[in-house]
DNA sequence: GACTTTTTGTTATAATGTAACGATACGTGA
DNA sequence: TCACGTATCGTTACATTATAACAAAAAGTC
């Protein structure tokens, strides 16, 4: 993934998923590492598993990748790998499918705004800067203090209403 | 509710919360007769039980509240019930909490824009056209066409702020 | 190398949501 | 009004998503 594409909120058509993956996982590890957290070889799995989709995955679905791997694993195995995945900013729960996405953007601020293609499934982060602002001015202007907003829109990707796969 | 009520996100701290439920029952009424939709008893006590609460409900707690009232009842009972109170919106799903809320907007546009006091638990509408006209924008500059926009604050409510409620 | 802390394995169970099918109530036209 | 089709509700069973609790193993620390 370059840079160029991460400014694109979906993947870009033709892009090297495979590369995407490896770019992913080399930054979290990286990350990790300048911060002292420990990215096991469960929670890279984990990681890896969830960027090979490119779009939300279950958690149970996960599970049943990890057993292909001849690992053993029960759900709370999974779910603390995902649990760390999270709050270190590698992964975002969407919460409207229960469901979990790699982000590209760990360490960078942005707080999760996401297009759900309903039609194709895919997820691209907007995380648009002016939304987040406007969202914090009026929450405020009721006297709400914003701690963690959750935008997840439900529609149709570009590539999905041009062609009409619907 | 008065209509100035209305305006605001939150419940005015000393309303007339008896009256705030009669009034979300008649409107749901009124609007269920003039479009020939079916506002049985189990409807109503559904959206009675949501409203009595003024916070998120999760279905299992409503499902409770039923049995109290001597009814048998079973999930798919009230699944059922919520189904048919969001689908004419007199009930929003709060997506991150798996739970439900009363709308007193139904029939009014408006899209689902929600502020959650973690403290509290209590939810306001938002409902800002700003945000949802924005977010519209953003997203048709990335070719994707809104259907179901889902934006939850977590945070911390006025009051939860000002008393130091955390 | 003993100790502490963190991570993972494992079993069991909680919480949330749905499929399928029969019974009942409602609305409608003969 | 009464048979008929449709919508609603009851009921059983089960699917899906998530967590509690405790034991075992691995990693970091002195």
């Amino acid at each position: 993934m370059t840079p160029s594409d991460r400014q694109e909120a979906f993947p870009a058509p033709g892009h090297n998923h495979k590369a995407c993956i490896a770019d992913a996982l080399d930054a979290a590890e990286e990350h990790c590492k300048s911060r002292g957290l420990r990215f096991t070889p469960l929670r890279r799995r984990v990681l890896e598993i969830v960027w090979n989709r490119h779009a939300p995955t279950g958690a149970y679905e996960i599970l049943e990748e990890l057993h292909d791997g001849k690992r053993s694993a029960a759900p709370p195995t999974v779910y603390r790998a995902l649990d760390f995945l999270v709050e270190h900013g590698f992964v975002h729960k969407i919460e409207s499918l229960n469901a979990f996405v790699g982000c590209g953007r760990a360490g960078e601020a942005h707080t999760g705004q996401f297009l759900i293609c309903e039609s194709c499934n895919q997820v691209g982060e907007l995380d648009d800067p002016e939304i987040a602002v406007l969202i914090e001015k009026k929450a405020a202007g009721l006297g709400f203090k914003v701690g963690h907003p959750t935008v997840e829109i439900i529609g149709l990707c570009r590539d999905c209403v041009t062609t009409g796969n619907v």
